[in-house]
DNA sequence: CTTTAAAATACTCAATTTGAGTATAAAGGA
DNA sequence: TCCTTTATACTCAAATTGAGTATTTTAAAG
């Protein structure tokens, strides 16, 4: 077993993918090339001593925006990418960074990413067209499988990426969901592939090649990890109110959070401290400014920073 | 930004690296070569429609084993892992199989991890290597800093990783760990790049390349896996006693698990069902043979499977 | 100057979950 | 019959979690 590579048998070419986060005000962005139709991606340049440092020179270079928190989501390297003959790798990085406002001008690349997954968006109660348009096409396909224990599998898989029965919606099945609407061919993607031929279009705007599952990987590992890591902090300005603070996760997670419980749980792990300063009240009564305590940035990799996401509805 | 690879920028090599994990008793083993100094790996063979099945027909093809689980770890393609000039891009991946007692024959290839990590077993207490080897000579390490700052994130980093403040033992962080004595030099594979000369060598062995980092990395995934996902299942027989799923997940988690506990919440989540038949008791009462309930492999994408994980001591 | 809306802030409370026990039953071997 | 080993059944207190009410502070509208 194993085994010295011999010349060109993994021979293939590399290119990073990225998957580059902010968040401004309520919404989650995403950047895009290509009038919001692909993810920033790019050969691979090997002068660089590691693939991390590669992506983030690459970035900073290409967005001039400095790159917080990366971590590496995703590798691709499945047949037909599109490009035939030489495979390509994708090698697929999550990035996050500080609010994106660079100088008045919205930049159109930064795109809300609840317009390529409009179902992901809890915030404002169970968005109307998974009931309405979602879950009766992915019921219909269920019923037309083949045997019943596919019928069956189906179903369940149904009821519990969308909640249809008694489990609760999980935020963190962003991955999951998309796959299932590929599978069910209700995804404009699907049609290239041998999955059936996609329906009339469901909202959400696709993306070129694969992105938009690349994209899902990105909401759905940082959905995951706000829970337990304070990587919300990478995506705030260097001082906030705790509501901004609460807006930015609420933003990412699709749902809405407990006020006082965020708030108690925010200063029970002792993640930031104030700043003095009150912000420039946007309404009511002003808020403290705070920022993150310093120490956070090295305990980042251990402490169970638990969000208050709340429950069923 | 972005745009078509041009010919050759990106150009590289590829490999599959694996961390193929049974577990055997109460010992956690990991597949190895070469004498148990390095993970199995080899050429990634481009006719494979995509990189998990490649890896799957890879793996069963070598080592006649089916593999259960498998899900990528990490990607490599940093500068001088060892071969020069082509860079070479090194695909990692985690695989969970069943117990591997072929016919008899002890397979020599299948080596407990703790083999490598001595300090990361800590199911009869504090490994005492910790104490009296690893801390004092990263306190040394951490008082040769330059800096003050830097001597006081060391000081930080060392409570944390080992537990020396009032944080309790955290499993999870193989990584961090392993990173920690690499850097402080104090494991041999430190001495090949420009950190400090590693010293007399600590107890656990070493392995070639990066291999070491990368079972790390797989541990460290496992671990944290376990306490909310039920892939335990992938590596027991078709039918168990609870006390062999118990010291399974023990033996993965490098720690006691109260017994009780393990129970109600196993139960609770309904993963198991009776089989009806009892065990050939080893000792005291029988037990029972139970099996996992189908639905679990279906739900589990889903289900919080936490388990109990002892606290402090 | 009063009213109102938008927040911040301070508490309370019940339900669950968690960690850790004690007590008892069943089986086999010395 | 005693002893060891394991299974199994309960109990209990502490901590965590989810959800609420009530009160205060400010800016802006009327």
């Amino acid at each position: 077993m194993a085994v010295e590579p011999t010349a060109d048998a993994g021979a293939a070419t590399a290119e990073l993918t990225a998957v580059l986060v902010a968040v401004t005000g309520d919404a989650p962005r995403v950047l895009t090339i290509q009038d919001g139709q692909a993810l920033p991606s790019g050969p691979f340049e090997s002068n660089h001593p590691t693939l991390q440092l590669g992506l983030r020179a690459w970035v900073e270079r290409q967005t001039h925006h400095p790159l917080g928190y990366v971590e590496q989501l995703y590798t691709f390297a499945d047949k037909d990418r599109g490009h035939a003959g030489a495979r390509v790798i994708s090698i697929c990085y999550l990035g996050l960074t500080r609010e994106t406002r660079a100088s008045g001008a919205r930049d159109p690349g930064w795109q809300s990413w609840y317009r390529y997954f409009p179902w992901e968006d809890w915030r404002d109660g169970p968005p109307a067209l998974i009931a309405r348009a979602i879950v009766p096409r992915l019921r219909a396909w269920a019923r037309a499988a083949p045997g019943n224990a596919t019928k069956r599998a189906r179903g369940a898989r149904i009821a519990i990426d969308f909640a249809t029965g008694d489990t609760a919606w999980n935020e963190d099945l962003v991955l999951q969901r998309y796959e299932l609407l590929y599978e069910a061919g209700l995804v404009p993607e699907a049609r290239r592939r041998g999955a059936a031929a996609a329906d009339s279009a469901l909202p959400g705007t696709a993306m070129l090649h694969d992105h938009r599952r690349i994209l899902a990987t990105g909401m759905a590992r940082l959905r995951a990890k706000i829970k337990y890591r304070p990587v919300v902090f990478e995506l705030m300005p260097p001082a906030f109110t705790l509501l901004e603070l609460q807006r930015a996760v609420e933003a990412l997670a699709g749902r809405r959070l407990h006020k006082q419980n965020f708030r108690r749980l925010i200063d029970q792990q002792q993640l930031v401290e104030e700043t003095g300063q009150m912000s420039a009240a946007t309404g009511g009564r002003p808020a403290q400014l705070f920022r993150f305590r310093p120490t956070v940035l090295l305990e980042r990799a251990v402490a169970g920073t638990k969000l208050p996401l709340s429950r069923p509805a």
